[in-house]
DNA sequence: ATATCGATTATCT
DNA sequence: GATAATCGATATG
């Protein structure tokens, strides 16, 4: 069973990327429904924009009315579309004004499996297939029914919020660092936080060869 | 088990 | 008009 969880305050997220990213690995994202189940999910991947000076980041260009949210008060969601079908959430970084940000990529279920399945729009045969639900970003947010008209710019600190980050004192061991993926460029870097042999990370099939 | 490919549309130049 | 921080299906060894 899950242990209460209690919100991450706003300095969390008021640091750079990086340590938000690598700290965010083992915690809980919970999603309340109005007359619905909990949904909560435990993450295991994640990884790190840097603003501006990044190349691979949204706010490369500078500010536009898509990812205005990246330049506002840290610890807010940030969610895009994209490939035409696709949502991804993020959440701001740093304090206001600079643009880092982390990107939700993977997360293992923890309660509300079966409702996740049905946004996913999938039936789950055993346990094997919960690695459908939340592995990867595009996965995770249609298990959470995330988009971008009704999250985008969410306080992520507040439980009053419909989602938001919790703490349930979690301590993940065996912390991973690659490259970031899906891009082209910055792909140098070594940006992208995993926990070690889980299952639930976005890439492989199977992850066997961590 | 790994590689390649097409779908589909909000957003930006 | 081009692009894209993905996914699922299909093909191939």
């Amino acid at each position: 069973m899950m242990a209460p969880a209690s919100p991450l305050d706003r300095a969390f997220f008021a640091r750079r990327p990086r340590r938000v990213a690598r700290e965010l690995l083992g915690k809980v994202l919970v999603r309340r429904e109005h007359g619905g189940p909990i949904l909560a999910a435990r993450i295991v991947e994640v990884e790190a924009y840097l603003g501006e000076q990044d190349p691979a980041a949204h706010a490369a260009a500078g500010k536009t009315l898509r990812n205005a949210v990246l330049f506002g008060p840290p610890g807010h969601a940030y969610v895009y579309f994209i490939y035409g079908s696709h949502y991804c959430l993020n959440v701001s970084c740093e304090p206001e004004g600079r643009a880092g940000c982390v990107l939700f990529r993977a997360a293992e279920p923890l309660s509300g499996v079966e409702r996740m399945a049905q946004f996913r729009g999938i039936e789950l045969q055993g346990p094997q297939d919960w690695r459908k639900l939340t592995s990867g970003p595009g996965r995770l947010c249609q298990a959470f029914a995330i988009t971008r008209a009704r999250d985008n710019g969410c306080d992520l600190t507040s439980p009053a919020s419909s989602l938001w980050i919790g703490d349930d004192g979690f301590s993940p061991r065996g912390i991973v660092l690659t490259p970031r993926i899906g891009i082209v460029k910055a792909t140098d870097q070594p940006l992208r936080y995993l926990l070690h042999g889980n299952r639930f990370v976005s890439g492989l099939k199977r992850p066997s060869k961590l």
